[in-house]
DNA sequence: CTGTTAGCGCTTTCAA
DNA sequence: TTGAAAGCGCTAACAG
């Protein structure tokens, strides 16, 4: 492993300083054209590249993004950490992902700003991150009130109103509900969405009492979708995500019952390939990926850029019904 | 932003030196016991966490290991991420996930060695990275010759033999398969062992005239599969990815043709919840994850412990059929 | 326009 | 057993 190139080397090739050859490569006015290009020139040709670590320790900036997950496995959603990298590169940062039990990392000052994308995760868990690091923070699956920390979540509630505007419409009268892990922030704003729905229009019904808990997951899910569906007891099925959704088809399947003929069922997400497959296509909710994404990165670069600018606490992401032939509309 | 606690505060605080704090916070032997429990108190209290670019800058090694990925979409396989994760954990070092457009990152000194996970990209891409880069590389889906190289793959070899002798052993005679782009070194390396296969035991049967480009995706594939399933041309589908077997199932499945009955497939890789959602499952190969994430994680760690070990070149993890419902059996 | 120099936070040699 | 000091590669204030 030989040396790479420094400052300090370029500087005693050009017969210059090495302010000078600072100056040069960033672009800086103090330095003229000539002495610039022709210092260019001979940083391309000794192959020099900045040493992150001692630009990061004079100028107490690195340019690095850390976005924390909780496990490699649960990045369902790759498209939307690409459009995140896409912007954040536009302005000049880079994105690196780490899991969460690295989460080590932040605390040596590596990264000037993080996502948190966990969406699985206890409260005081991350309380105790977010007291200790006082970098821009962008939670996308909690909300947590911190002055360095904004929350860019989905707007689940509207979005659960939509869907059940859905029910509504199908005249069904027998739905039964999908949740998840209460250590989910969308799983629980999600069911207390429902909640509140019922609460107000339908104060008749129980909701908890028809609620089971597929884990966020399809596998949990299909025992007890196939139970239900025997007992024909439910002719509604609504998932708070669509991997749950998929455990009800897959149920369904396997009882030679039709989805959308033979009973309805929605979902959440929009689970990139779904497309392909769920047959019938599921009804359900998309995260617009592309506001999302932006929301993200603009808010962290303007608060890495205007620190003064304080955080905007919560912002809800839209999202739109994507109309499948999954529900059957009397 | 008020500043990180750093070596000169404890010291200031503990009325020692900061070279004492420095081997105090450091375990190492040339301080007293008292001490070194004095000082730990003190860093406890007042936080402190080490300053990665100031180690780094000063040690020239960060203990920070890159893995280069194509695009976030790409991690098929997070569970194997999560396992060269915890591997690297154990011995020390910290694994962070960078996009290939930020491939810069790598040319500024921040990581120690490297892991490549692309699997598609051009050979003179990568060449001119890794032609500048001295550390330690592992290639997890391409073979490249250089010092600093280890080359750590599937066997496809050894798995598309065995999975041709599921297809003598069904007695089927029309076959045909779904390959993806050349610059995918998995599919390039699958076909090239078909084609082998086929010279040495059926040199009559022109594996090229029977062969289409699925992309790796179950999208381009599923038109394809369905015309020459109505076709009824063929009646074996020897798939060089699940992906595109998902597209030949999506297609019988609308033609009401039956997997494993009207016709065979096979799929490779094993996708994770492949048993979920392959209705009959699919008989295909799966990469020992275990291993391969071990061998990743070890070739690395000893490289980077033992520099003098010269780079392993070529690895070939094994694999192993995992049988399902989807070949007939004549 | 260019050079000198201090110093970011840390490790490590050398001296005490 | 502890401390003083040099220096990793870079930026930026200041002097010329």
């Amino acid at each position: 492993m030989n040396k790479q190139t420094s400052l300090t080397d370029i500087a005693r090739v050009a017969n210059v300083s090495v302010a000078t050859v600072s100056y040069a490569l960033n672009n800086r006015p103090e330095v003229s054209e000539k002495t610039r290009q022709r210092i260019k020139e001979i940083a391309n040709q000794m192959n020099y590249h900045p040493n992150k670590a001692a630009q990061g320790l004079r100028t107490h900036q690195s340019r690095l993004i850390g976005m924390l997950i909780n496990t490699f496995n649960s990045m369902f959603n790759g498209e939307l950490v690409d459009d995140i990298r896409e912007t954040l590169d536009h302005y000049g940062y880079s994105l690196v992902v780490i899991g969460n039990s690295n989460a080590d990392l932040i605390d040596s000052q590596l990264f000037d700003a993080l996502i948190i994308f966990n969406y699985t995760t206890t409260k005081s868990n991350l309380t105790a991150l977010i007291e200790r690091t006082k970098i821009p923070i962008v939670l996308m699956a909690n909300e947590l009130d911190f002055a360095n920390v904004d929350n860019i979540v989905i707007d689940n509630q509207s979005a659960i109103t939509n869907l059940l505007k859905q029910y509504e419409k199908s005249q069904h009268q027998n739905i039964c509900f999908f949740r998840g892990s209460r250590n989910s922030y969308n799983s629980a704003k999600r069911f207390a969405s429902c909640r509140a729905y019922f609460e107000k229009y339908h104060p008749e019904y129980d909701v908890a009492a028809h609620t089971f808990n597929g884990h966020l997951e399809s596998a949990p899910t299909y025992p007890i979708a196939k139970k239900l569906l025997s007992e024909k007891k439910y002719n509604f099925f609504f998932c708070l995500n669509d991997m749950m959704a998929y455990g009800v088809y897959r149920a369904a399947s396997e009882l030679h019952l039709k989805v959308g003929v033979d009973f309805s069922i929605t979902g959440f997400d929009n689970a990139p390939k779904s497309g392909e497959i769920y047959l019938p296509k599921l009804t359900t909710a998309d995260s617009q990926l592309n506001t999302w994404s932006q929301e993200v990165a603009k808010s962290l670069v303007s608060r890495l850029e205007h620190p003064e600018t304080p955080a905007q606490k919560t912002i809800l992401v839209p999202t739109k019904i994507v109309q499948g032939a999954s529900i059957l509309y009397k």
